[in-house]
DNA sequence: AGCACGCCGACT
DNA sequence: GTCGGCGTGCTC
């Protein structure tokens, strides 16, 4: 059943009305101009002359005059692109209020689209009329085979000619003949329905009961968050697919949101195994043609269900009923550049304003989510039990105070002989730990420096494989020298700490038959050929993994029954807010790669404080305690989510001038006091440079109730930024010092 | 004189 | 965000 077609705008502005007009080219505000001939509708995409250039902006509402009317211009062209809705235009709005983003900016995210100002077009399909050849020929065959194969609505010649390997007189003379005919059909067309009907796989009693609670918010209606939150391995997607069905069947649409590209191939082969369709797809590495097509068919009900990355939030849905935001606790739904946000609060903003349900799937959920569950602003619906038969694995620390390792060795007695009892059962183990390449310190034993990177106060990082040093801060990279850079001695610099590189040589120095792999984001030039070698890996190609984090999303290891963790207190260190919740929740995904299938799985977890809170709650699989302490920790010392923060970060390439600036800023938080906030610096960030940038960071912390984000507009405008000075707003931080 | 670069303001 | 205008400072 066909969408039905789009309403006709109600063309609310009369020829010459003044309308204001946003645009994404003009940094500040929105401007007036006048509608043109013919009239145009709030929302409707819109060129505009600005200065010498023609630009696209969006129709925003009545213009707010006082601009001297002599001067005004008129809109272009009004575009043949569906009208952003009320809903969207309102998101925009509000999530620009909330992250104190200028709303052009805001708008950009939302006018990324390729082609989004050339008119639909037609493309020119070859079909088959069913009439055979007069002379059939080899080439003529071909033709006529391979649309038998791809036929339905037709092929584009250039396609067609390539797959058959003939010429395009073959296909001139079969259209002139009436064996092929030729039709025009829209370049983009909507997306192949995804069949709700198709059964799922079967649901456990818990699982049904879980879904059955998400569909009752479904047809309840309007706005919703639930919390779903399930162990590794328990069916979370299964369950929330089950809620796409519904929405899918109601003729409505749904998102997906995944933290990471690399997972959305496996993510899309599930949808179609269980809708008998690929669903939508979004994110930086779908081609523009595919990206404009469905921009448009989000707009026109063309696509049913969507699965992108947090971009994807700014699509013109018309009609979304659900937003999943799938492991919902993940640090990259924080975009950190550009536009400060965080993927899974604008999606709840957006659902509440799109009147969608919202649910957020983890096994471990942020601290936030889990407290608004608690609270009873969201729902929450447990899945306890892993699927199938498998057990969360036996934990246990290995207290490295004791274990009396050499310098430059990392596995402690107890985990090699865990490993070695492995390999005897020809299982495979996973050695853990989150920090690429071979070693993060070269320091020289001359003069006692370490390498850092020129453009930021970062040290470079050693990767073997790759012979070079890399700044994990900008990227920057250089050869492994042989003489120190500051002092100049030679053969005297040594690589500290380890990495997993390093493991990986430690483990095959430990068992030199074994198979080692690493898996490691930064050896693998795309997610194809990391998703290949996990899969290869996952099928016993390998004895031993020694991995980063990326082992710790998602991904199935059937074989795996041992995962020792190099370096438990990796990320407990430090100042870090959510250095514990971090912990937490990486060791407990880890953890949970062992044992999947039906073998019972061993975690040892190397540490130096055993008895560190975080990691007595990680043994003794006490979740709800862990979140317990964790969130009374918070609330005593106002913290979110019990409190707010926002984040200041000054930059230029200058060190004074920002400096300066967050001083004066200080000095001048009467507005801040105002309304019971506080504010902290300025203190060099975290990188204290970053590409040839210095930064500096304010940090104020605000009561939960107060009105924030007035009271930062209010203080900021009390100081006029020098140009060569950027100033940006970071609300509700994810990390900082 | 001729032009490369950077800073600043305008853009309805 | 993007463009042009206009200053500085350097080279032919």
């Amino acid at each position: 059943m066909p969408p039905d077609p789009l309403p006709m705008p109600v063309h609310d502005f009369p020829p010459g009305a003044l309308v204001s007009v946003l645009t994404p080219d003009m940094p500040l505000r929105a401007l007036d101009y006048l509608a043109p001939e013919g009239g145009v509708a709030t929302g409707a995409w819109v060129v505009v002359p600005l200065g010498r250039r023609q630009v696209i902006g969006v129709v925003w509402g009545p213009g707010a005059g006082g601009f001297d009317p002599a001067r005004l211009r008129r809109i272009d062209t009004v575009l043949d692109a569906p009208p952003m809705q009320e809903e969207l235009r309102q998101f925009l709005s509000r999530a620009a209020d909330y992250t104190l983003t200028p709303l052009p900016a805001m708008l950009r995210l939302a006018s990324r689209v390729p082609g989004l100002a050339d008119p639909p077009q037609m493309r020119r399909l070859i079909r088959a009329t069913g009439t055979l050849p007069a002379r059939s020929t080899e080439a003529r065959a071909r033709v006529l085979e391979v649309l038998a194969e791809l036929g339905g609505a037709g092929v584009p010649q250039a396609d067609l000619c390539r797959a058959a390997g003939v010429g395009a007189a073959v296909i001139k003379t079969l259209i002139a003949q009436g064996v092929l005919t030729e039709g025009e059909v829209p370049r983009d067309l909507p997306y192949p329905r995804l069949d709700p009907a198709t059964r799922g796989p079967e649901l456990s009693s818990e699982q049904a009961a879980a879904a059955a609670a998400l569909r009752a918010g479904l047809r309840q209606g309007g706005y919703g968050t639930t919390l779903l939150k399930g162990v590794t391995g328990s069916g979370k997607t299964e369950v929330y697919l089950d809620a796409v069905a519904d929405v899918l069947a109601q003729g409505r649409q749904a998102l997906v949101l995944l933290p990471e590209i690399a997972l959305t191939a496996d993510f899309l082969a599930r949808v179609e195994a269980r809708f008998g369709a690929l669903p939508g797809e979004w994110h930086s590495g779908v081609s523009p043609a595919e990206r404009r097509r469905l921009w448009r068919m989000s707009a026109e009900g063309g696509v049913g269900l969507v699965v992108g990355a947090r971009s994807a939030l700014f699509l013109p849905f018309r009609d979304l009923a659900l937003i999943v935001v799938d492991e919902e606790h993940d640090t990259s739904y924080k975009q950190e550049e550009g536009v400060l946000y965080n993927a899974r609060d604008m999606a709840v903003l957006r659902g509440s304003i799109a009147g969608a349900r919202v649910v957020l799937a983890s096994a471990t959920p942020s601290l936030e989510s889990w407290a608004n569950a608690r609270s009873g602003r969201y729902g929450r619906v447990d899945l306890g039990a892993r699927f199938g038969t498998a057990e969360l694995p036996d934990m246990q620390a290995v207290d490295l105070r004791a274990a009396g390792l050499p310098s430059n060795r990392w596995i402690a007695p107890a985990l090699q002989q865990a490993i070695t009892a492995r390999l005897a059962l020809g299982e495979q183990s996973l050695v853990f730990l989150n920090r690429r390449g071979f070693a993060p310190v070269t320091i020289c034993r001359a003069c006692g420096q370490q390498i850092g990177c020129d453009q930021c106060d970062a040290r470079m990082v050693e990767h073997r494989f790759q012979q070079r040093l890399i700044c994990h801060q900008c990227g920057a990279s250089k050869p492994i020298p042989t003489a120190c850079p500051s002092c100049g001695v030679e053969g005297r610099l040594a690589a500290l700490g380890p990495g997993v590189e390093r493991m990986a040589e430690e483990a095959s120095a430990l068992w030199p038959d074994a198979r080692v792999k690493v898996l490691s984001s930064d050896l693998y030039s795309s997610a194809r050929a990391l998703k290949e070698d996990i899969a290869a890996i996952a099928e016993g190609g390998a004895d031993i993994i020694v991995g980063t984090q990326i082992v710790a999303k998602g991904h199935n290891f059937p074989r795996l029954t041992l995962v020792g963790v190099v370096d438990a207190d990796l990320g407990l260190q430090g100042s870090d807010l959510r250095a514990a919740e971090r912990t937490f929740q990486l060791m407990r995904q880890v953890a949970g790669r062992a044992g999947r299938a039906e073998r019972p799985g061993l975690a040892l977890l190397q540490t130096h404080q055993p008895d560190h809170p975080v990691i007595r709650a990680i043994l003794s699989g006490d979740e709800e305690g862990f979140w317990q302490a964790e969130a009374e920790a918070r609330q005593m010392a106002g913290m979110p989510p019990y409190g707010r923060l926002a984040g200041i970060i000054l930059s230029a390439t200058d060190p004074q001038p920002p400096f300066d600036l967050g001083a004066e800023l200080v000095r001048r938080d009467g507005p801040l006091r105002a309304v019971g906030a506080e504010v902290w610096g300025p203190a060099p960030a975290p990188i204290a440079r970053v590409r040839g940038r210095h930064r500096v960071r304010l940090l104020v912390k605000a009561p939960k109730s107060c009105a924030l984000q007035p009271a930062l507009t209010a203080w900021l405008a009390q100081v006029s930024v020098p140009a060569a000075v950027r100033l940006a707003v970071d609300i509700d931080p994810q990390s900082f010092l």
